[in-house]
DNA sequence: GCAATGGTCTTGTGCAACAATCTTTGGAAT
DNA sequence: ATTCCAAAGATTGTTGCACAAGACCATTGC
């Protein structure tokens, strides 16, 4: 039975691979990709002719591939002047925060209510991230333990059951990685917060939710406030966003 | 000075109206509407080419405006088939009602602190909501006591002061009025809520922020078993419609 | 030095043709 | 009679083009 509910859920992330064959839509998984990666940095202008130029598309198809990413929030568009990739403020880092602490707080309590009903659901995939968050630190590798911390909120975003929150939760997280993209280094950010999804773990493998709560919620301010100086401290050089993309 | 205040705003919203000229906009203006009035029933398919045809707007264009209406989740698009007026499932509202818990909730709460840190912020939209409402109600205007309640549950949300999340709830709020059209009559589903926004705006006004968030939750509960109820008595009725998501 | 003006480039909008895909229809085989 | 297959028909996906409108840039004149 274990094994059949693997095959499903692997066949269903398959299947949107198939199925998804517009090219608008995978001009559009190029385009996020490049932005995720830090490729063009935030405040990048992105060219409609040069693009579909490059792309062998015609303007119309990468023009909805943008209404796409528009869509998710990771660029901009200016009437008259093009699309842009996002560059956040700090009012969009508060925004996003104030709205994780509802979701993650909200999903927390929810699943909560279900230990106190007596019928705990299973919390293997926020343990099976917090293990990979350390694994990827024990080996260095710091870009692997942003991926974990990203698995590890969306994991416990998750347990609200809802796909409407699922979605919105991950869209935040790549928001985020935008800004991430200005940091100096993700060592220093990721390394101090390891330990709170361990404790988190624990403290739901123990059924105590409501100490779960306060932990994830406490985590979520620090995680803000250190993301806000850093933001203080790189101001300067942000404001004299170029564009690198124009090759 | 408070003239010229009057002045900006007027002129903002005036603003809209100007340069919103685009011939999608308003192409999605009248589905929408159509869709809203509940004259095309959720799962109809759009054609492409009658509705261009009839409109006297080219393909492109008319593909734009479903574009902005899949973006407010009024219809749905499946790849080589066409959009569909959205159709909600049980698990639509479901998941609906998750979420505004989630975020009418974490709002509340937010409020509270803000309450308990002896700076509350000011109720009055919460308050002339519900003063809408029972207007409304008293003049017999239901489709005004639908509009009052959305009203006050999006100034509920407000309270929050994150754009993310106004965005968010006025998308939920759009999503139900899809289902309400299910309903027979919506006096029969906004007449018992009347005193509970009532309730929650006068625990509010005295600070007790807890009390006013758990009435919300209630209310919140029984609104949705409400309409879960009028959902399966409906059931055989809408099964006759197209079934776009099933495979 | 600065503002106005004009040209140039990019984007906004709409159109029609062609390609790709789905759906239906008709018939043949079992 | 039923099932399966294939071609026809209908619908959507993509493209390229054309023109309008706005933003950007450089030159001119003061």
């Amino acid at each position: 039975m274990t094994d059949s509910a693997d095959w499903t859920t692997a066949l269903v992330s398959a299947r949107q691979t198939l199925v998804r064959a517009s090219t608008a839509e995978r001009v559009a998984d190029i385009l996020r990709d490049m932005v995720m990666e830090g490729r063009v940095l935030p405040g990048a202008k992105l060219a409609e002719d040069s693009i579909a130029d490059a792309l062998q598309v015609s303007r119309n198809t990468l023009r909805e591939a943008f209404r796409l990413l528009n869509h998710e929030r990771l660029v901009v568009h200016e009437l008259n002047r093009g699309v842009f990739v996002r560059l956040l403020t700090e009012a969009d880092v508060v925004d996003i925060y104030r709205m994780r602490r509802a979701l993650e707080g909200a999903a927390l309590r929810f699943w909560g209510e279900s230990v106190d009903a007596g019928r705990p659901p299973a919390v293997s995939h926020v343990r099976s991230a917090v293990t990979m968050g350390v694994a990827a630190a024990e080996r260095g590798d710091w870009d692997g333990v942003g991926t974990a911390n990203m698995h590890f909120h969306r994991s416990i975003a998750a347990l609200a059951d809802s796909t409407r929150i699922d979605e919105i939760m991950s869209q935040l997280l790549a928001e985020l990685r935008l800004v991430f993209h200005v940091m100096p280094t993700v060592r220093d950010f990721y390394e101090p917060y390891l330990g709170d999804n361990e404790r988190i773990a624990t403290l739901m493998e123990a059924g105590r939710s409501q100490e779960a709560v306060a932990v994830l919620l406490d985590y979520l301010d620090r995680a803000e406030d250190q993301l806000l100086r850093q933001f203080a401290s790189t101001a300067g050089r942000r404001s004299e966003h170029a564009d690198p993309a124009s090759t």
